[in-house]
Formats: structure tokens, sequence, C-alpha cells
DNA sequence: TTGAAAGCGCTAACAG
DNA sequence: CTGTTAGCGCTTTCAA
């Protein structure tokens, strides 16, 4: 915190305006001058207090993200760490930096929204984890908190949102167990409360209705591994059990897959199963799982990128969508059983 | 940033440095016009502006951490996650937040913590995956950023360091197998260039010398999937191969397990794993791994509150031990193959 | 105990 | 095109 503004407006024997302006490339000074300038302003090492000039200019150089997961199930989903380097590649080229919320307790979500808005700690957030009808976001209008949402809320949302369908991962997972021959082909999904929990089901509903078939074969667990073993269960006990399960993550697959084979089921002979995020452990499992690569790297990079266009009143208020996610196949799904599929002879 | 302090001193009928010593509960303001000013502030809604209060103050009220890992790899550790979750319960109490950087280009590493120096975006930081003769702690001081690091780095250090040894894990695992009647005992060891990756080696050789063997069967890898797969063929590949492996995090011992039974070895029939971590996905592993259990939130929650006594002159100056992690056996581990220890007649 | 006033380091409106 | 100056909202020193 030596030298200041004043220090090399000295130096260079001008104004701190001249300096200002120099620096932050406007109108103002004349090329010779500011050249002259920014020559003093690197010879003194001096470092512009974003303090200060954030102060002045009503702006917290930070953007927000609360995630509010259980840490157990953050620490196995990958979709995180991937998306915040993601945001991270478009904040290196923007002097902006990340301020990362973690709300573990009942209740603390909504303290982090209010703590990171109300001194003025960031001048935006990312909402992910949308859910139905959410809360959250009349509470950052209130709070008059810029924003951008993952996927569009199913309330009304003032808010741009950046999307990736899941529709065609879960469609081309159903797909890919049809052609396999499956037929009563199951869906573990995730908690309904969360809209991608509603929409990887639907499209679960959708695909097997496309092919004619009932989609009753569904059991709700809550994106945790315990919840995939209940579920699992559940779908397996009844007299019509699936021959295919299509999980709405990949740790409910892996531990479905764990808790079927603990029972004696052989996995994909007896029993085919999908994943969904493509965790790099579910490379290493076995049989190694089948299932949706998404790219949360590139969510995390056009998402920032959209809150910081709308803070600078870039943004054209138009929902951006990303690329589907795809299908990756591995061995954790297999022809349906014979038993059950007869061909026609 | 609609009311200031100013509002409130106006509206108490007061002048502004009353209002703040009020605010902070500092002498100078009779009990009676505290309570008055505190309620006029509360009716009138205000919210200190933490920029104002920073640019005065000099402090940035930011603790920050720049994580330097591979995207992939981040995203299946649990470390960071619960660690970060317990820097937040710490934060939760302090009107602190934290600034996270995610450097995963070549070079980005250095330049994210000048990023957060350089503007005084955070009055600290927190060191993690502390490196052999780790360049970081030169460039911390010449920036002047306070700092606490995760372990005592192996070079000379002023900063206070929260340590969790690793030994008692390794050592624990390496006994467990002896008393399984496992003589060859290997290491999948992790990136030395990590402190954390040595230490885990010299814990494991430690505990061979004290049983009176030879440390022979080691392999380096760097903690990646791949890398442990590489590894664990690599030793497989000797003629005095191991009948158990001691693997220096919960990643590579997956990979590495299946990489084995890939290979027709049974586990633990043949081959004997354990991991380091517990993740969540090690135990719905087939066969569930064993492995060794850390408290990586307690750690972070610890590590911020030392940083925050350092930033507030509090601290004692002196490291800090947290309790050691412990072994949890799984059915990764079993007795070791009768072909090769044969017991006495 | 209280109030006034001088910064903190920068931006931006204004006058020259 | 350039320089001056008045804030931004808070802390803290100094008189009263």
């Amino acid at each position: 915190m030596a030298v200041t503004i004043s220090d090399v407006a000295h130096a260079a024997g001008v104004s701190k305006g001249a300096v200002s302006y120099a620096l932050n490339n406007q109108p103002g000074v004349s090329d010779a001058t500011r050249g002259r300038i920014l020559q003093v302003a690197k010879e003194l090492g001096w470092k512009p207090s974003l303090r200060a000039k954030g102060l002045s200019s009503a702006k917290a150089y930070a953007l927000g993200l609360v995630v509010a997961r259980d840490p157990k199930l953050l620490g196995t989903d990958p979709f995180f760490p991937a998306f915040i380097a993601g945001i991270e590649t478009t904040l290196a080229e923007h002097d902006y930096t990340l301020v990362l919320s973690v709300a573990t307790a009942p209740g603390a979500e909504e303290r982090a929204y209010r703590k990171l808005a109300d001194g003025g700690r960031v001048d935006g957030v990312i909402l992910t984890d949308v859910r139905h009808n959410d809360s959250r976001i009349g509470l950052l209008r209130e709070l008059k908190l810029p924003a951008v949402t993952l996927n569009r809320p199913d309330s009304d949302s003032p808010f741009p949102a950046v999307s990736m369908d899941d529709t065609d991962g879960i469609t081309a997972a159903v797909e890919h167990l049809l052609a396999l021959g499956h037929v009563r082909i199951g869906h573990v999904g995730g908690a309904q409360e969360y809209i991608h929990g509603r929409s990887r089901r639907r499209a679960w509903e959708a695909a097997m209705a496309a092919a004619g078939l009932a989609a009753d074969l569904f059991a709700e667990a809550d994106f945790t591994a315990p919840g995939g073993v209940a579920a699992t269960a559940e779908l397996l006990r009844r007299p019509d059990r699936p021959t295919a399960i299509v999980y709405a993550n990949d740790l409910m697959a892996t531990s479905g897959q764990s808790f079927a084979q603990s029972q004696g089921l052989s996995v994909p002979g007896d029993l085919s199963i999908t994943g969904y995020d493509n965790a790099e452990f579910t490379q290493y499992l076995n049989p190694p799982l089948t299932t949706i690569a998404t790219d949360p790297m590139r969510w995390g990079r056009v998402a920032a990128q959209a809150l910081l266009d709308q803070l600078n009143g870039t943004h054209s208020g138009e929902d951006t969508d990303l690329q589907a996610p795809s299908l990756l196949v591995r061995a954790s799904t297999g022809p349906a059983p014979s038993t059950t599929t007869k061909p026609a002879p």
C-alpha cells in the first residue's frame, strides 16, 4: 500500500485525474502524457487500490456463488470444482474475483446471500441448483442483486439464464437401453425439488412414452448414495422389476449398482445401469459406468461471462443455450436378459 | 446503498463519529446515546458499507484460497469441498468472506496470488498442498501477505502451520496389513513434490522398518487415477510382487483396484488395498475400500481461525496440531494369500 | 462524553 | 486536451 495515485501524479507532473484517465484507457489525456504516466506508474510499481476504486465507483469487483449442498455430497460431485474452474477462466481476464460461500446448515443459505449483498461485497451472483418455485429469486430481487441462473427457473425470473438441457442426455440413455432390448426401464430420480431433478424425470417419461412404454418404474431419491440404495431397493422389490435403471446422477448409480450386486444381481447381465455427470471415478467402477457427460467448466465460463455482461449493461437479455450433454457408453449397460425379452421366433 | 452513516447520524442527532463508535462497540459514547443510535440505525435499516469501511481501515475483510489442481482431480477429491465448508463455518461468525481462486494453467497460480495481493483484495491466505521447497512462501513474503500453511513446509516458513500428521494413518494401515499376514506390502505414493506425498511415503517406510521388512516396493504416481493404474501395473509386474498395496489417496487406490481386477487378480484374495481420504464413493466400490479417514472440515475451521487470529494479532505464533486421521477397515483388505505366507507348521 | 474534521485512494464532474 | 476539485462512506484524531 505504499505508492498511491498521488505519488504517480506528482512524479509525472500531472494531476490525479489525469493518472486515473490514463490508467483506465479513457479519453481526457493526450497519448503523450498517457504514455508518460503509464511509464512512471510502472517504474514506481503502482498497484491501484481495489478498495478505493470500489468505493468511488460503487463496485465490488467480485462475483458471488453460494453453494448449499451437504459437504458430503459436494465432495463427490464433480460438478462444482469444474464449474468454478470455468468461472475463474472468465474472471481471470476481467479483474474480478469469486467470493464463494458454502452454506451447510439450514437457513445458512439466505444468510449467505444477505451477507454478500449487504455490505456490497459482490456485484452479482450465479444461482445454481435452481429449485421448484425457488424462493431465492425473490430474495435476490429484494436485495437488488443482479444474477444469472443455471437453467431457467420454473417460476417467474427476471434474471438471464444459461441453460444446458438434460433432455437429450436422458433420451439418449433410454434409447440406448431400448436398442439393447430393454422394456422395463426404471428411473431413480434426484430430489424433485430441483428443476434438474424434474427435467430428468420428465425426459425419461417422454422417451418411454415415445417408445410406447409406460413410465411407471420411478423412485425418487435425493442425489445421495444412501438415497440411491434405497430407491434401487424399492424398484428391485417390485414384481415387474426393471431390467435397466436410468439414474439422475453418478453417485446414486454407483451406490445402486453396488447394492444390486450385493443382492446377487449381475450388472449388466441382470440389470443395466446408467449414470449422469461422468464423474471420473465412474470409469473405475466394476463394471465401468455408462453415463452422460456434461461440460460444467464451459458452463461456468459462460455463466460468469453472462453475469459480467449484465453488470456491464451489454447483456442481450436473452437466455443462453449450451450444447447438450452426450451419452458415454461403457460396460454397465448390456442386452436385456433373454428370459424377459423373448425375441420374436 | 441508500442509507449511510450520515443519515443515521442526522436522524439520531449525533455526529458520524458517534455512530461509528456505537456500531463498533467502542468507547466514546455513553450507553444511552449508543442505544439510541443503534435503535435508529436498525429502524433505518442501515448496512455499513464494507467498501468504505475497508478503505478507511485498510482491510479487505476477506481471506483468500488459491487451489492449483487439475479440475479433474479436484472433482474427485473430497478434500476441498469439506475443507472450504470448514473455512466458512469460521468465517460465518466473523464478517469475513472467502475469495476462491482456481488456478489450472501453469503460471496461473502465481498470478492468482498476485491478483489477490495487489489490489488488497484479501487480508491473508491459506496455503494448501504445500510442496517441497515451496516457492510460494517466498512469494507471499514478497507480497507481504499474511498466511497460514496446512502442515509445516520443509523449507523455512514464517507462517504458522495447522497440521494433521499423516503418519499415524499410514502406520495403522501397514500394521493392519501386517496383522493379516502380509509381508510384501507396497506403496503407491503421490507426487513426491508435495510434502504430504513425501510424509506418507516416509510413514510407510518407517512402519515397514519397524517390522523388520524392506520398504522396496515403491512406485511414485501423481494422485491421479491414470497414475494409480500405471504405478500399480509397475508393482504387479515385479517378480516379488506385493500382496498388499498402501495407496496415498483414494483415487489411485480405486483405479489401482480396478486395474488389478482387470488383470484377473482378486481383491482382497490376491491383493489387499488401502486408500487415503475416505471419499464417499469408496464405500460403494466392489469391494468397499479400506481407507484412512481425515477430517478436512475441522482442518478448514481451524486454519481459518488461525489466520484470523494472526490478522488480529492474537495468534500465539505456535503451530496447531490436529487429531490424526484414523483407519477405516472395509473389505478391500484381507489375509495374505496362503501360498506366499506359509504359516509355521 | 461529544462533535468536527481530516483523511483513506480513487473516480468523475467541472472549469480552464 | 488538461488540471482542479468534490465526493464515495467510513474511521479516527483532536478539540471542545
